[in-house]
DNA sequence: CCTTCCCAAAATGTATACATTGTCGAGACT
DNA sequence: AGTCTCGACAATGTATACATTTTGGGAAGG
């Protein structure tokens, strides 16, 4: 049996406009009109709009005060705050496991990945396994957000990091051609070592302020970018949503 | 002109629908069939159907995988979470107004909804102007939401104190009764004022510290009374959604 | 020339009939 | 007796016709 719902109208309509959206092909600001969008989606107003409500829970489209909706736009100051957002939550959530302790098996857990992150890395200083790097780097944000066993912070980091350019990967894939990038990931998996044994050693400021500092390397990828080098900026996953 | 939509099916089922479900009418955990329901409330399902996405919206419903929605449900420990959560947002909230520095007008206006509040205490002890001081509290929790010009932040406090049990005023109106609610809103007004001064010192790391001790007396007060004077359970806003 | 009112068009809001899908139980076969 | 399957029911999903509201422009009046 596969996902409920998988095959809807629905969802085909959630799927093609998140990915219009991000895409920037429906840009930020723009209206979405529901009869000229049922046609060129060839789906009916309904579950069109029950498309475009859940894309509201995802933070993508904003409902219009008159009815309607618009896709959202995220200034330069908006995206930083989404960052500084998601490091304050993973502190949250980081210090809360350390208060208040976890379980033997989640914290070896966590300490895997951190171990199989080391291994991505190669003799050389720059030479980084970047496809595998990602994929355990999201399992290990994705596990350090449930770790205090709290559901509702787990939900809201769940809830800001659904934002692209908030997620914890949206800085790590294909950069690996920018110096920069690179040591950068060096530094942070610094950091994760540094949070697991933290929250280990049931220190909750210490597990608060990495994360919170580890959320800031993201931000400094993205000033970089901006400062640097914009012509990057389009690999930046959804920067689409970005006006300015 | 009205609030637009204020007079829709849609607005009439929100509001009928968030009433029953904080009324504790239809319960947590309860699944909301489309059909029975639009009967009840003499809607059709349509209108039902986008108020029930707002109020997944708003947190009080979840979708259920296989299509539906159920009443969101609370335990103790989610609802200690949520006020800690509100205090982690409104600390953050603080500490960039802090660090970012606030106008003149707007922290002038904060510092005016204080010393209202100074207004509400008269020379005896116990003697508090409640309705007053809940209003002005609301201000200034609303005004503090904002200050840091962030409208993420803000927007994700809005969304945390949408959850009734989780509001600044969750624990305020109609509490006079109790001489531990009393003092603590002695000790509130102190916070306040010491936010207040914090942000206009630029201390970012006090100003987020004494914001995330204030919300501790929402905590305080829940605790004393789940342990002292579960009777007064009823009289706390949202807390027909906990269960346990 | 500006303002105001009003109408028409276009948008969202609503109801409802119908389609599809998931669920649960009864029956038969093993 | 257990389990598998099939079918009926009940739920959500979808389409569409119709109602209502909003909005913008143009004409009339100040």
């Amino acid at each position: 049996m596969e996902t409920p719902g998988s095959g809807t109208q629905a969802m085909r309509a959630l799927i093609a406009l998140r990915e219009r959206i991000l895409a920037g092909t429906i840009g930020p600001g723009t209206r979405l009109l529901e009869v000229p969008l049922s046609e060129a989606l060839e789906i009916s107003r309904t579950p069109l709009r029950e498309a475009m409500a859940r894309l509201v829970e995802e933070g993508l489209l904003e409902r219009v005060r008159a009815g309607g909706f618009v896709v959202r736009s995220f200034g330069f100051q908006d995206v930083i705050d989404a960052i500084e957002l998601r490091g304050v939550l993973e502190g949250t959530a980081a210090r809360l496991a350390a208060e208040r302790g976890v379980g033997e098996e989640a914290l070896t857990e966590l300490g895997e990945v951190v171990s199989a992150l080391d291994l991505c890395f190669g003799a050389a200083p720059g030479e980084v396994e970047f496809e595998r790097y990602s994929e355990l780097n999201a399992g290990f944000h994705e596990r350090l957000s449930g770790l205090a066993g709290s559901s509702v912070i787990k939900r809201e980091l769940d809830r800001v990091t659904r934002l692209p350019f908030a997620s914890p990967s949206a800085f790590l894939p294909d950069k690996a051609d920018i110096v920069a990038f690179r040591r950068s990931l060096n530094v942070a998996q610094d950091q994760h070592r540094a949070m697991v044994a933290a929250i280990a050693g049931r220190e909750g400021a210490r597990a608060e302020a990495l994360a919170r500092e580890h959320a800031r390397l993201a931000r400094q990828n993205l000033e970089y970018v901006m400062e640097e080098d914009r012509s990057l900026l389009s690999r930046v996953p959804g920067m689409a949503l970005m006006v300015g």
